[in-house]
DNA sequence: TATCATTTTCAGAACGTTTTGAAAGGACTG
DNA sequence: CAGTCCTTTCAAAACGTTCTGAAAATGATA
């Protein structure tokens, strides 16, 4: 059977998504997942996952179950079926929340928490330090504290993003806009 | 000769900072050299890379390249010295700039021109599909132009903080904190 | 031009991550 | 409770990425 266009567009769709996401440090496989179900009508099940993406079921396995922990998608259960559905959230101010939000959970905050400690850490080494390496510990927690002052900002604004939410944030951007000339 | 407490702050530091950027698909070591020339009161040569990182002169060399690319370390020459030296870009919101324009531009953009051309596509298959194939095109149009609107307002967030700058964007900040109250 | 210091390159090795597929596990059904 | 359907698990394989190190290239100097 000859591919349509929507068909086209959407298997386009898909395998640039998973390319992206790549690049991002997230696994191909996973991101092709989320795509399809993305673009879904409805829930698919793991063989329709195995089968538009020629995937094997352990791999389909795998990954759906960690975009469900990432809470990217639902499983879904339909009365009279054994089968398990699943559903991609839609709203893609709701998805950028999600993701922001766990990779700052997973990966940001340790970088914070290690910053933190290692200015304690100065802190106490520096006590009693002359000349030169007093400097150097100057200057250790002068860059220290630049990367600490900007996570902190970057916080303050994804959190304000949140808060204005999907509705708030196209008008947001516009006063900013005009805000900033 | 043992660790004073800020070398040890330094090589902790340089340690995490290569994790991190691992899970967001930087290579681990260019994030660590990167790391290591942003602590650093001079710029360092290939050597000081190898011999502080234990790596390879292969490894050093293709990395210390690649945040050229970046440009997020830029290369200095000495008079007399035929030596390579690097330093790093020191200003916190200047760096965040350069990798958001440079990630935006790589991995971004792409995906931004897929789903454009999907769009295109679609509108050219929808003529004359009735009913469910019907409704599925007009369903594919939604999602597409959800993404690329998210895109668009990201867009023009982010060219905002990079005009307001490094000076400006702690004030921007708390002023939005009382906008959104 | 020959020599020396340094950087770049790249094939192969090493490594980490992801996938596979078969087997085990769960859970419902007749 | 045996059979069926579906999901999960996991060791081994496949794969892609990064590193190594020796050789080639570069380019300054004598």
């Amino acid at each position: 059977m000859p591919e349509t266009p929507v068909e086209a567009a959407k298997s386009l769709y898909i395998r640039r998504w998973g390319e992206m996401a790549a690049s991002w440090g997230i696994s191909r496989t996973m991101a092709e997942i989320h795509a399809l179900l993305y673009l879904a009508s409805e829930p698919l099940c793991t063989d329709d996952v195995m089968e538009q993406l020629a995937v094997s079921r352990g791999s389909a396995s795998m990954n759906l179950r960690e975009l469900v922990n990432w809470g990217l998608i639902r499983r879904i259960h339909r009365r009279g079926d054994r089968k398990e559905y699943f559903d991609a959230e839609r709203d893609v101010w709701q998805m950028f929340d999600t993701i922001v939000r766990e990779r700052r959970r997973r990966e940001v905050q340790p970088i914070v928490e290690t910053i933190e400690r290692c200015l304690k850490m100065i802190g106490e080494g520096k006590r009693g330090l002359r000349g030169q390496a007093g400097k150097n510990a100057e200057a250790y927690k002068r860059r220290f504290t630049d990367i600490l002052d900007f996570c902190e900002i970057m916080n303050t604004l994804f959190n304000l993003m949140s808060k204005t939410g999907r509705s708030g944030l196209k008008p947001l951007a516009a006063t900013l806009g005009k805000l900033a000339g």
